[in-house]
DNA sequence: GTGAAAGCGCTAACAG
DNA sequence: CTGTTAGCGCTTTCAC
């Protein structure tokens, strides 16, 4: 059998409370007795039993995490083990615990949600993905279960979340592509829809305006997240244009685009962002941007951790600096 | 208040045992019994509370899972990420749940498992990787915690494990390359202490023995797990050779002596294996072994969940198909 | 086939 | 500062 508090409040001559509450840190009990009970505990190897302890505090210290079931978006973005890997090294610091789950559908993740906080098994939930009109959310919402997103949300006051200056690192992007000498720059984003593709489009909006260059919506394409996406958006746009320069929002679709040039034949700069692999073994390497998604993991962890501790925290949200990266 | 036990034992006018009894699907108790607490439970949206049923019945449900802290590492091989998904889907089809750690060391690791098994946080583990002269597996072994390892472990008599067939998969491959009208045909591995490159370079020697061609030691070389890695062995293997083809271990080796063969101006072709986003992504695309890992990752969670339900199962490992994937 | 009661290992009032 | 006591919500003997 597993050694218990009790075997540890009999070598140590005190009661079971007073084990329990050496282990909870409790203020006022004396140092002597403290150490008796920790020598006891280190003589015994005690290990609590979290368990127990989830069932008597009704917290778990269990922080879920829901990641898509869409293998190749998750094999493809090495975002989601960084942001995975980041929440589980900050939670583990603090004494939480993860608990993993996928579902196929957003209803799938509606119900294991509500499974994992109805059954005792989480006290708070990390989206790892945003929607808009995420019935996630509401249901969170509606629910009053502890969460922070990762990524913009709609309601930004009343939500956790963390994300990048997405404006702000586009902005800089294509700022550094003008200062290169390029002019007639265009734009290849994911869906309009999501808030990171508008953030990321102001940015570069806002970046020819601000240089006096004219902004020509023609220019800009909106695609389906992929490699085939940026090449075919890239084909339409070298035929129809005289480019300098293609900015896109994923690497991913800027190894598409960048394709679609080299079969023109064309000598046209093509930027990616979010710094993947696929993109760095790029020939040549595409400038991108460094969204630091371990941090982005980090920061949810940690707003999320205050949260549920009710630390007073004057932040409800995180903005994680973003690099560019210029490569060669 | 949530609903316990006994709200539905009160409407459905049974005890709490016998609620429990139809939670637990005890083979004696009337259906319509039964049928009356359901309704109860329906009624009340009912979630048992988990965390008190582990303390009852003094098992988790819950499978620990160690990932490497090598963020670089995660980011580069959606082996991780893909394993996981396996895993994931599998335990949580069964009613198993899943608890991720990360540790930066292996003594961490095993900090980190004998926290996770003397807490009572878990029941098993799936070890991701498989380290020569492995210490976690020592430490598993002595403590008798149920775990099973994905690769080949030492002891393939008395751990669970599931693996590819390395050495057909890379036979398969060199056959392939035979074919196409190569003689001449060099090896670049990773970590020769590895039991997988150990196995998949015993596969190159058997397919170029076994068609008759002479094995030159001097074409194999080890090098570290990385594309400096591959570029470097490859660079060195085309000054003093005239050699056809190389074929690596890994898609990240392979992009590496892809690079090398490239500024050499030779016509040589270059494999991979693990079928990378990055290997893919790559001009030419690489031939590469796909090796399944969600069905890695699959069948890992299924040995461990027969293994902790006591299943009398007669496999103690399991092979999983690899594919080669020829491309273009 | 079902109920009563004890207990899983811990925490947290309430006393003193 | 520390001990006593009563649960947390479930499962599981042991009766009947």
């Amino acid at each position: 059998m597993r050694v218990t508090i009790k075997e540890v409040a009999k070598l140590a001559n005190v009661s079971p409370s007073t084990v329990s509450r050496v282990l909870t840190d409790h203020p006022k009990i004396s140092q002597a007795t403290k150490e008796r009970v920790w020598k006891a505990m280190k003589e015994l190897d005690y290990h609590p039993n979290v368990t127990a302890r989830k069932l008597a505090t009704n917290a778990t210290k269990t922080i879920g995490l829901v990641l898509p079931n869409d293998v190749k978006l998750l094999a493809e973005n090495p975002f989601f083990i960084q942001v995975l890997t980041g929440i589980t090294s900050y939670a583990q610091a603090k004494g939480y615990y993860i608990m993993l789950t996928n579902a196929a559908t957003e209803e799938g993740e509606i119900e294991a949600l509500n499974h994992l906080f109805r059954s005792n098994l989480i006290d708070g939930v990390i989206m790892t993905v945003v929607r808009e009109n995420d019935q996630c959310a509401k249901f969170l919402n509606e629910n009053n279960h502890p969460y922070v997103v990762i990524g913009k949300p709609n309601d930004t006051d009343n939500t956790l979340w963390v994300d990048n200056d997405n404006f702000q690192a586009m902005y800089e992007m294509v700022n550094y592509i003008i200062r290169l000498g390029n002019q007639k720059i265009a734009f290849i984003g994911g869906s309009s829809a999501l808030t990171v593709t508008k953030n990321r489009r102001s940015g570069y909006e806002m970046a020819l305006t601000n240089r006096g260059i004219h902004f020509d919506d023609s220019l800009v394409k909106s695609v389906k997240f992929s490699e085939a996406g940026g090449y075919e958006a890239a084909k339409v746009l070298l035929k129809d244009n005289e480019i300098d320069a293609i900015v896109t929002t994923d690497d991913l679709i800027a190894v598409g685009a960048l394709k679609a040039v080299k079969e023109a034949k064309k000598d046209i700069i093509v930027t990616g962002f979010n710094n993947t692999p696929i993109g760095n073994y790029q020939n040549p390497p595409l400038p991108t941007v460094e969204i630091n998604a371990v941090q982005l993991g980090h920061y949810s962890a940690r707003l999320l951790i205050e949260k549920l501790t009710k630390v007073e925290s004057t932040m409800n949200s995180y903005i994680v600096d973003t690099k560019l990266i210029k490569k060669a």
